[in-house]
DNA sequence: TCTGGGGTCCTAGGACCC
DNA sequence: TCTGGGGTCCTAGGACCC
C-alpha cells in the first residue's frame, strides 16, 4: 500500500495577464503584456509569440508587434489573489501560500466528505473561473515537490494527477530545469557535464552531486531526483522581510536625487510595516550596477522598528559607507529591506500550569501544545516552582 | 534587447559566550 | 598557561522563485 496522491499545487496561469482579459474583454484572446520597461506578465497569446517574463520591452514588442501593452494594476492582482486564496480555504484548511498566484493544498483527510483529490481539483478549478473569473492550472501528486512540477507540466488551464505508481517514470524523462531550485546556474553546470534529464541526475551518487553544487544543492537535488520530499504543507507561515526598490537607468545621479529615493522607499516599506504590525532589526540596502552585478550592506538595530526616521537615518548611514563603491561602479538600482520581523518581539505569555510534582518541563510544554499549538511555540523555561511551573512562551 | 519589483533560503567567516 | 567544543548572532554574498 502507498500512500495517495493527496497534495494539489494550484498555480494561476499567466495570472496578471489573466486579470486584465478578464477585466477588459477587448483584451481576451489577444497577446497581452502586462508592465512598459520590462515584461511582468505576458497572455499565453504573447507567450506563444516568444514573449517572456522578465524580457525587455523593446524586444518583446519586436517578437510580438500587435500585442497589447498595459500597465500593471497591482491592487487588482492584490484583490483577485485574495478571492482565490478564499476559494483555496473553502476547499481545505490546510493552505500553504507561495506567492500571489500559488499555494498548497492538502486535501489528504477530506476523502469522506469531499471525494477523491482529483475530484476535488477538478471542482476547484471550476470554482476559480465561476467566483474569481481566472483560469488556473492544479498538479495533484503525494509530494509538493512532484505536485509543483506536475502544474508546470500541465499548464496552461490543465489538470494533472501523477499517479504513485508511475512517479520516478514521470519525473525522469523531464529537463532538469523542471526541478525546483534549478536555475541558470545550476542547470549551466549540469549540462556542462552532459546532464540534460532529472533521470540522468538520479544516476549520479549524492556525493557526485555535492561535489559538483555544493552540500546543500546536491543534497538537494539527489533527494527530489528520486522523489523524496517530505516537507508537509504548512498553515501560517509569515512574511520574513519587507522590502522596496527602484531601478535609476544609468546615471550620473545627483545625490539630491539618490537621497530622495532613499527616503521614498524607506516611507513604502514602513508604512507597510505599521499597517501589517510587523516591526524589524535588520536593515539592508541593496545595490545593483551598471554591469549588473549587486552588492548589500546591511545593520541590525538593538530593537524592532518601523519608525520611518530610524530606518532612513540607518539607510543613509549604509549608503554613505557604500559612497566609494557606488562611485567606482555607477548606480542602476537602490532598494532597502527590513528583516529580522518582530525579533525580539512577539508576544510573551506567562501562564501558570498545574503540573504534577516530579513530572518535568518537557510534560508542562506538551500541555500548553495541546492548548495553544506546537507552531506557536518558540521558546519557554520555567519560571517557578511554588504553586507549579510558569511557562513563558514567545509565539512566532 | 540590455534586463522590474517583490521575496526565500543557504553558506561562510568572525565575534562573542559558556 | 594553554587548550577545547558547541552554540548564537551578525554581515555579506549568491542562487533561485514568481
Amino acid at each position: 500500500m502507498f500512500v495517495s496522491a493527496s497534495i494539489l499545487h494550484a498555480d494561476l496561469d499567466a495570472f496578471y495577464a489573466s486579470v486584465e482579459q478578464r477585466d477588459d474583454p477587448r483584451l481576451r484572446g489577444r497577446p497581452v503584456i502586462v508592465g512598459g520597461g520590462v515584461v511582468l506578465a505576458c497572455s499565453y497569446e504573447a507567450k506563444r509569440r516568444g514573449v517572456r517574463t522578465a524580457m525587455g520591452g523593446r524586444q518583446a514588442r519586436a517578437l510580438c508587434p500587435e500585442a497589447v501593452v498595459v500597465p500593471p494594476r497591482m491592487k487588482a492582482y492584490s484583490t483577485a489573489s485574495k478571492a482565490v486564496f478564499e476559494v483555496f480555504r473553502n476547499t481545505t484548511p490546510v493552505v500553504e501560500g507561495i506567492s500571489i498566484d500559488e499555494a498548497f493544498l492538502d486535501v489528504g483527510g477530506l476523502r469522506r466528505i469531499a471525494g477523491t483529490p482529483l475530484a476535488i481539483a477538478t471542482r476547484l478549478r471550476a470554482d476559480v473561473l465561476r467566483e474569481v473569473g481566472l483560469p488556473i492550472t492544479v498538479g495533484v501528486a503525494r509530494t509538493k515537490f512532484l505536485a509543483k512540477v506536475a502544474s508546470g507540466v500541465a499548464k496552461p488551464d490543465g489538470l494533472l494527477l501523477v499517479e504513485p505508481g508511475r512517479e520516478l517514470e514521470f519525473l525522469h524523462a523531464l529537463p532538469v530545469e523542471r526541478l525546483w531550485g534549478v536555475g541558470a546556474v545550476t542547470s549551466a553546470k549540469l549540462r556542462e557535464r552532459r546532464i540534460t534529464t532529472v533521470g540522468q541526475v538520479a544516476r549520479l551518487g549524492e556525493a557526485t552531486l555535492v561535489s559538483m553544487l555544493g552540500e546543500w544543492a546536491g543534497r538537494h537535488l539527489h533527494a527530489l531526483a528520486h522523489n523524496r520530499d517530505p516537507r508537509p504543507v504548512v498553515t501560517g507561515r509569515r512574511r520574513r522581510s519587507v522590502g522596496a526598490q527602484r531601478a535609476l537607468g544609468r546615471g550620473p545621479h545627483p545625490p539630491a536625487f539618490i537621497e530622495a529615493v532613499l527616503a521614498e522607499l524607506v516611507d513604502r516599506v514602513s508604512r507597510r510595516m505599521r499597517a501589517g504590525g510587523r516591526p524589524g532589526r535588520t536593515v539592508t540596502l541593496r545595490l545593483r550596477f551598471a554591469d549588473f552585478t549587486r552588492v548589500t550592506r546591511s545593520h541590525t538595530l538593538s530593537r524592532p522598528t518601523w519608525h520611518t526616521r530610524t530606518i532612513l537615518d540607518a539607510v543613509r548611514r549604509l549608503h554613505t559607507a557604500a559612497a566609494p563603491t557606488i562611485a567606482r561602479r555607477g548606480l542602476t538600482l537602490v532598494g532597502i529591506a527590513v528583516g529580522n520581523l518582530d525579533a525580539g518581539g512577539g508576544v510573551q505569555l506567562e501562564l501558570p500550569l498545574e503540573v504534577a510534582a516530579g513530572d518535568s518541563l518537557d510534560t508542562a510544554l506538551d500541555a500548553v501544545r495541546d492548548r495553544f499549538g506546537s507552531a506557536a511555540l518558540t521558546r519557554a523555561s520555567l519560571l517557578g516552582r511554588q504553586q507549579g511551573p510558569t511557562v513563558p512562551l514567545l509565539p512566532d
